[in-house]
DNA sequence: TTAGTTAGGGACGCATTATGTCCCGCACGT
DNA sequence: ACGTGCGGGACATAATGCGTCCCTAACTAA
C-alpha cells in the first residue's frame, strides 16, 4: 500500500493532504451529525465556501446526506470512514509527526521526508529535494542567502534550478573552509547554489579555526570584511545542524578540547555554535563568518537535518531557534526526536 | 491495495482523474522521447500552455529530464512508470473500460460503475445514484423528461434531489402501466421523480398490452392524446435496456408470441421495442406511448443497464441508437460486452 | 400559534489564477 | 550557413475560485 501512495504522490505530491482533509471532514461531519455549513466551518476553520465546495464533492460521491437540518454522513459514508481507520496511521504518519513536531518545538513549519538518513543514503537526496523546493518558494529578488557546508546542504544545492528570481540571488557561505572535502564546504556550495540557479556568489577565504590574534588580522581584510558585511544582510540562512562531537571531530579539536565539550553537555552544532540539551551556547568557535545574532535577524531560516542519530542536535537546536525557522527533517529523526520528549505517547 | 484504491475513488474522484492524465502524460513523453511542447501538445490533444504547466510539475518531481532536443523521461520517471504499471488495470479499469465502449459502441458517452448488477443489489443503487446525478447535470428549465419502468430507473428517481433547475420539469411516463409491480412502473416512476425533485408530472393511464382496436379508441380520449402529444416533445428520454424475453414474459405473452420472438433473434427490449442482435427492429408492441422517432428526435438519451446479463441487449440496442446517447452501465455488462465485441481482446 | 434560530441553496463581485498566444535566442541537423 | 524545432519568457484576457450576503424553508421553544 505503501508502494501506492508513495508512487502517485511522485504525480500528485498533494494527494495525501487533500486525503487527509476529506477525511478528517467527513470525520468531523460523523461526530456532530446533523450539523450546518456555518457551524462545520468554524470547527474546522475554514471558510465557508471553500468548505461548502468539499461537501458537494461528498455529496455528489454519495458520501452525504443534505436534510433541513444539517449534513450527515451516509451508510456508504460511514462504510469509507470504517475502511479508511486501519490506514490512517500509516497513510497520514508523515503528515502528523510533522504537525506534533511543529507543536512540540514551537518551528513554525516542519516538513517530514520519509526514511532515515541514517539507513538509506537516498534519504539525504530526498532532504535536498524537498529543501531545494522550499528554497525556491521563500526565495525573492535580490536576496541574500547564507548557507553553510554539509552533506544535506550538498543535496539541496545539487537539486536547485535556474528561475529568472535567481538571477539578483547572492549565495554567501556562512563558514571559512572546514578542512576536509572540499565538495561539502559552505564555499563550494555556495558556488554550486550560483551556477545551479544562475545566481552570483562570494567566496570566505579563510581558514575555520584561528587563533585569536590571526582572526583579528584577517577581519581587516577589505575582501574578507565585504563578504562579512554582505553575510549579515542575509534574508535567507541556509544550514545543516550537525552532532557536536562529531563535528567537532571534524574539526580536529584535540582530545582535551573534545572532553571540555562532552563536560559541558554539548549536543548539537551549528555555524560553529555548540548547544546543549536545552539550546544553550556551550561553546563557541572563535571563527570568521554568520553570527548567531544574524540568523535570528534572517527572515527565513531553513534548517536540514535527517537521520535518527540527530534526533537530540535537532532537538536542542530547535530549542535555540525556533522562530522564523522551517524544519527540513525525516521520519527516523522525528520519531526518534518524538519519544525522546514524550517518551510514553510515541507509537504510531 | 484494492481497497486504498477504491477509497480515493469515493474520497478523491477528481484527483484519480489528474493521476490518469499525469500517467498518461508521462507515458506518451516516455515513448516519444525526446519531443518538444508543440509536437506534444498536438498528441495529447491539449494546449501547449497547459500541456507546459503539467510538464513543468512532473519536471518538478525529478520525472523529466528537458534539454534541447526536447523532454524525456527520467530515470526516476521511468520507475514510476514501471512501479504503476499493475496499478493502472484497478486505478483506471473503469474509465478504461467505459473508454472502449465508447469506441466500440460509438455512443458520446459511457459511465461505468464498479461490480455487476447480476451478483450485487447495490450495484443497481449506484447505477441509480449516477444516472441522477447526469440526468441533473443535463436538465434544462422547462424540460419534458420522458421516463420508462424497471429497476434500473426506479434507483435513479430515488437518487434525484429537489432543484431549482427542476421546478419547472415535467415528467412523463413513456409507457402504459406493466401489469406488474406498481413501484417498478413508468407511472409510478415519473411522479415519484416529480416528488423527488420538485417538478411535475403527468400519467399514461392506459394499459401496456392493447388490441388494435381498443388503442385506437384510447388514442381519441383527449387525456391521453395530450400526455401523447407532450411526450413527443420530450428533450430527454431515460430508460432502461431489459432482456427480449424476460420483458416479454412479464408482459405475459403467450408461448407462442414468445417462440416468435425467439424465431426473429429479439434479443432486447426498450419502450416496447424489441431489437436482434443487429439492433434492427424486429418486433413491436402495438401500444401507446413513446415512439422510437420520438426518442431520436430527443437531445439527451439517458440509456441505463447494468449486469453480465444485459450486455447483449445493451449491444444491440446501442447498434439502434447511438446518436445522444448517455450509458450508464456497470463492470460486469461492460467486460460481457466487450468480450462479446472483441473476444481475444478482452482481458485486464 | 408564533417568534426565533439555523438549515441549505442561490447570487454576486472581486481577485487571483489559469490559459491561450506569441516571441526569442539557441542548439542541433541538414 | 541555414532552417527547423527546442525550452523559456512575457502578457493580456478569460475563467475560475472564493468571500460574502441574502433568501426561504423547517424545526424548536414558548
Amino acid at each position: 500500500m505503501r508502494d501506492l501512495i508513495e508512487i502517485q504522490q511522485k504525480l500528485l505530491p498533494d494527494l495525501v493532504e487533500v486525503l487527509r482533509k476529506r477525511y478528517m471532514l467527513l470525520q468531523s461531519i460523523y461526530h456532530l451529525q446533523p450539523i450546518g455549513r456555518r457551524a462545520l466551518s468554524q470547527v474546522t476553520m475554514t471558510t465557508e465556501r471553500i468548505l461548502r465546495g468539499e461537501v458537494e464533492l461528498l455529496k455528489e460521491m454519495g458520501l452525504l446526506l443534505f436534510t433541513t437540518a444539517g449534513m450527515s454522513v451516509s451508510e456508504e459514508g460511514q462504510r469509507v470512514l470504517e475502511r479508511m481507520e486501519p490506514m490512517v496511521a500509516e497513510l497520514f504518519g508523515l503528515t502528523d509527526l510533522a504537525a506534533q513536531l511543529q507543536t512540540h518545538l514551537r518551528i513554525p513549519e516542519v516538513i517530514v521526508v520519509q526514511g532515515d538518513a541514517d539507513r538509506n543514503e537516498w534519504v539525504k537526496q530526498e532532504l535536498g529535494r524537498v529543501g531545494a523546493r522550499v528554497l525556491k518558494q521563500r526565495i525573492q529578488e535580490g536576496d541574500v542567502v547564507a548557507v553553510t557546508g554539509g552533506s544535506s546542504i550538498a543535496s539541496l544545492a545539487d537539486h536547485l534550478t535556474p528561475s529568472p528570481a535567481f538571477r539578483t540571488v547572492q549565495f554567501v557561505p556562512a563558514r571559512g573552509g572546514l578542512g576536509e572535502k572540499v565538495e561539502l564546504q559552505a564555499n563550494t556550495l555556495a558556488s554550486v547554489m550560483a551556477a545551479k540557479t544562475g545566481g552570483s556568489y562570494h567566496l570566505l577565504h579563510v581558514p575555520d579555526r584561528l587563533s585569536t590574534d590571526a582572526l583579528q588580522a584577517l577581519l581587516e581584510e577589505p575582501g574578507v570584511r565585504e563578504v562579512i558585511d554582505l553575510l549579515r544582510t542575509s534574508r535567507i540562512v541556509v544550514h545543516g545542524i550537525g552532532d557536536a562531537l562529531v563535528m567537532a571531530q571534524r574539526r580536529k579539536y584535540s582530545p582535551q578540547e573534545l572532553d571540555e565539550l562532552r563536560a559541558v553537555g554539548a549536543v548539537s552544532e551549528a555555524f560553529g555554535y555548540y548547544f546543549n540539551d536545552s539550546g544553550e551556547i556551550v561553546h563557541r568557535m572563535p571563527t570568521i563568518g554568520l553570527q548567531l545574532e544574524d540568523v535570528q535577524n534572517a527572515e527565513v531560516v531553513l534548517s536540514i537535518a535527517g537521520g535518527a542519530s540527530k534526533a537530540k542536535a535537532i532537538h536542542s537546536f530547535a530549542k535555540q531557534q525556533a522562530y522564523h525557522n522551517v524544519l527540513i527533517t525525516d521520519e527516523g529523526a522525528a520519531r526518534a526526536l518524538l519519544a525522546q520528549i514524550d517518551p510514553k505517547g510515541a507509537s504510531v
